[in-house]
RNA sequence: GGCGAGUUGGCGGAGUGGUUACGCAGCGGAUUGCAAAUCCGUGUAGACCGGUUCGAUUCCGGUACUCGCCU
């Protein structure tokens, strides 16, 4: 029978790159943002804080859940300590029933990166990352009301008919079968009269070109993150989740964006006596990690050139 | 001890003598404006042994195990 080859307790945790030890000491460029990319609970919030202490910074969030107010324990915003002590932007400051969007998040963080230090950008929604750093097309919002007829149309008349509608060169750039997809580029040649793809050609240069930025990229075990999740979704529920989703009850609504927070509508269900606790929590837990799935696929392709490092070594390195 | 039913991929769960059931989980991937979203791809498994057959997960026999009823 084979036996799993056992760890070494004293083995030497390798040395994490040299310019997270430099930044976390304070001797990086101070007018270069650093960016923390990384999946859910690995730690992102409390290296970002490490950092922000160590060189003055600040710290702007880049997750597309933290930006709404209302939920807090569970989309695992900063804590008040945190906050008063360093300080924090785009963090909640959004309603709960209002939408938000990559654009939006751009055009918040944008006047942030002047800030002198310049700041540390956290957070866990790799598209915000490469609006940032790789650009995104200055499409003009689409109003509610195309939003609608987009809807309505695909509801009527299918995906079919909305692809239909697009014109030759975007309909060979989207995924056909993804009605989002599908949605936004019709929703853009409704609005603006012009393809989404011809928009996407001209899209300008990066605000923050990866090499005037220190990207790190939190890497984790699969097995460890899964476990770091379940803690956390237990601290969550002791420091008052359930609480905090009673309090959200009155005028809940799964279609708002903020409703989408992981774990919101299990404990809603569960409020409402539709789910035991026991399937609310493993619902969450599962969605959580499927979650953190995605996020890996997403960094282990775009973000190749990122730095890397473990999630548990620096969580050892940053809780001494 | 006797009688009956059952044993399918990690889990749930079908049909079928000769094609991939399917769902979930997992894994891989896409992703330039709802992204904690959305979508795509991916599994030859049939308890064991033998027999019938050109061919068995599917038919027959035996073995093991499980469940139920009976003494």
């Amino acid at each position: 029978m084979a036996e799993p080859p056992s760890k070494d307790p004293t083995e030497t945790p390798s040395r994490p790159a040299p310019q997270l030890q430099d930044a976390l000491a304070g001797r990086t460029d101070p007018d270069r943002p650093i960016l923390i990319a990384g999946p859910t609970a690995s730690g992102k919030s409390g290296l970002a804080m490490a950092l922000a202490r160590a060189g003055g910074r600040s710290i702007v969030n880049a997750d597309a859940l933290q930006v709404y107010g209302g939920w807090h324990l569970l989309t695992a915003r900063p804590g008040a300590r945190d906050m008063a002590e360093v300080p924090h932007a785009l963090f909640g400051h959004v309603p709960p029933d209002r939408d938000y969007s990559v654009g939006t998040w751009l055009r918040e963080a944008a006047p942030l990166l002047d800030q002198h230090p310049a700041p540390v950008i956290v957070g866990g929604t790799g598209l915000y990352f490469a609006a940032l750093t790789e650009g995104l097309a200055d499409i003009p919002a689409t109003s509610p009301d195309t939003r609608a007829r987009a809807t309505a149309l695909l509801e009527r008349a299918g995906l079919e008919a909305l692809a239909a509608a697009l014109d030759p060169d975007t309909r060979a750039g989207i995924d056909l079968q993804n009605p989002m997809r599908v949605q936004r580029a019709w929703e853009v040649q409704a609005q603006t009269g012009r393809g989404l793809a011809a928009w996407q050609r001209d899209t300008a240069p990066p605000l923050l070109p990866l090499e005037n930025a220190l990207p790190i990229l939190l890497t984790a075990d699969r097995d460890w993150l899964a476990a770091r999740i379940a803690a956390r979704f237990e601290v969550m529920l002791a420091d008052g989740a359930l609480e905090e989703a009673r309090a959200m009850m009155p005028g809940w609504d799964p279609a708002r964006l903020s409703s989408r927070a992981i774990g919101a509508a299990e404990l809603i269900a569960h409020l409402r006596g539709e789910l035991t606790l026991e399937q609310a929590r493993a619902a969450t837990l599962l969605a959580t990690r499927q979650y953190a799935k995605r996020q890996r696929t997403w960094f282990r392709n775009r973000m190749v050139a990122w730095c890397a490092v473990d999630a548990q070594e620096i969580g050892r390195m940053i809780r001494k």
